[in-house]
DNA sequence: CGCACCCCCTGCCGGC
DNA sequence: TGCCGGCAGGGGGTGC
């Protein structure tokens, strides 16, 4: 579910509520994540103010107090962040719930418990190296040319490599190849500067079409406040095998492109 | 270097 | 109905 778009969603929606507010206690009630959530997490971040929310591709980031500290979240696939009223009302697969001192509390909710929950130095060592963010600037169609210079490597399979661009997943890959007009496997040093140029707008374009709708709903993904994004009745070709092109009615197809299913239209995207 | 293939985990959908 | 396989927005590790 949550790529750069609804990670960016859930981080609006927790910047409102959660800038200035105190912590007062955090419950782990399953540490089993994709690496386990520290023990010493519920007594590091209790007790502290969140002072900012940012967000580097998929990661979300709370800045607690001014010491340097702070709580990264990473949603995986299945996972949401809810703020609630009380901190009652627990369900099935809420793993974490923080207790804010108006009484609210931000609840951390993820079925496959493919997400992540850790605390770190800010700014500190990253597990992995993040790529360029293509909201926060950097993704230029140099930079592009750079990373893909004498590369076989499939462009959409490129473009989800976290550690060149963080925050394309397979969605949002799929979109910006049809808005630019180029095939998902077109090896990507053998795009055109042309090319290379529709793919930095698309993913612009794309991106931010996604943000104003709060993102994309599939199965039960939404924001801090509950609400369903809307950019998934928008899709040219993501999850469109059989559907007409939007733009000339050819058949869309699928393929398997680095083990994730690819969608494009054989006609606009060369 | 970059792929295929495996794993992690739950839920849902379609076919039988 | 139920059971089973396949698939799903994530990433990571292996071996070729």
């Amino acid at each position: 579910m949550p790529e750069l778009p609804e990670v960016e969603t859930v981080a609006s929606g927790l910047r409102r509520t959660l800038v200035g507010r105190r912590i007062v206690t955090v419950t782990v009630r399953e540490r089993r994540l994709r690496r386990p959530i520290p023990h010493d997490l519920a007594a590091l971040v209790s007790g502290r103010a969140v002072t900012s929310v940012s967000r580097h591709g998929k990661l979300l980031r709370l800045a607690l107090d001014d010491d340097g500290l702070e709580l990264v979240m990473h949603l995986g696939m299945s996972g949401t962040v809810r703020v609630q009223d009380d901190s009652g009302g627990l369900r099935r697969h809420d793993h974490v719930m923080m207790a804010l001192d108006d009484g609210r509390a931000v609840i951390f909710h993820d079925p496959r418990r493919f997400g992540l929950i850790t605390v770190r130095a800010a700014g500190g060592a990253a597990a992995e190296p993040l790529g360029v963010d293509p909201v926060n600037g950097g993704f230029t169609a140099d930079l592009l040319g750079a990373v893909t210079r004498g590369r076989r490597r499939p462009i959409k399979n490129l473009l989800m490599d976290q550690s060149l661009i963080a925050g394309l997943g397979n969605i949002y890959a799929n979109e910006i190849l049809a808005v630019a007009g180029v095939r998902p496997g077109r090896a990507s040093g053998r795009l055109s500067r042309g090319q290379r140029e529709a793919i930095v707008a698309a993913t612009r374009d794309v991106l931010d079409a996604a943000i104003r709708r709060g993102g994309s709903s599939i199965s039960d993904f939404h924001d801090a406040s509950g609400r369903q994004g809307a950019f998934q009745t928008r899709f040219l070709v993501y999850d469109r095998e059989g559907e007409p092109c939007r733009r000339c009615e050819t058949s869309i197809r699928r393929r398997v492109l680095g083990g994730r299913s690819t969608y494009y239209c054989p006609r606009c995207q060369r």
